[in-house]
DNA sequence: TTAGTTACTTGCGATTTGCAAGTAACTGTA
DNA sequence: TACAGTTACTTGCAAATCGCAAGTAACTAA
């Protein structure tokens, strides 16, 4: 048996797919990504999103993209100690994932918010494409 | 209340990633349209690749994906009866998708396997764009 | 007649989700 | 100094979903 399919331990497969979707593959991460591409970084701004995030879902998220290289955790202020979370450069990498599932939504899905109103109140969603 | 945020009676809130994701937004269902768009047309053919799905699973995401417009049922001979799934316009769309996680996937997870690759192996994949 | 294939459905234990409540550390106001 | 308020979580638990195995229905081919 030369070749499984699969990658590593973890993994279900080599296709970059699968193995994108092990990673972000559920109803939550990617949201949690779009409010930082949005500019938002502590955990009280994702909470108040309106899709409303349980906070135990939203603490293991953070941890999981943090593990995965996506996200960075950042102390920005002593007393009382608070914390920012910022994408990496990897994170920020996924804008074409999320660019390409807005262009959907607005085509398929009746009543979404336009890219164009998503890029007047954040202009650097999608900077750089 | 003018606006509460939320879109009819399902959707979590007006966002096109979030409403994208209430229908996309799993481990498995982006598989199956990668299987689609990789020509595979059969109940049989999706479950033999190798994430392994199972059959209730694919059973499921075949009828949200019918229901939700994205693919359609044919019948493509009698005796015995056998049936084909496509692709509609609605689901070949979502290419760009598919095609910004395998560049996000091909950069960041080693050992998947690459563009070329798959697009040497079914050159439909990415075609039209 | 019997084994095989296709396309599912059903049962069920295990995992994951979502809601609520609790906790820890600190601040700002009286 | 006392107390309400904010931030950033953790914990408990019922309900929903997942994944493995097995079963079923319709048909073919030997």
């Amino acid at each position: 048996m030369i070749d499984s399919g699969k990658i590593g331990e973890t993994g279900r497969s080599s296709c970059p797919v699968s193995c994108s979707l092990d990673l972000l593959g559920d109803k939550w991460t990617l949201l949690v990504v779009r409010d930082l591409l949005l500019g938002k970084t502590t955990y009280t701004e994702f909470q108040k999103s309106p899709e409303g995030i349980p906070t135990n879902i939203l603490a293991e998220r953070l941890k999981r993209l943090q593990a995965a290289g996506i996200v960075e955790k950042s102390r920005y202020q002593e007393r009382p100690v608070r914390h920012a979370y910022r994408l990496t450069e990897k994170g920020r990498d996924l804008r074409p994932v999320l660019s390409a599932l807005i262009d959907w939504g607005n085509k398929y899905i009746p009543g979404t918010v336009s890219r164009a109103q998503i890029e007047a109140m954040a202009p650097q969603l999608m900077e750089g494409e």
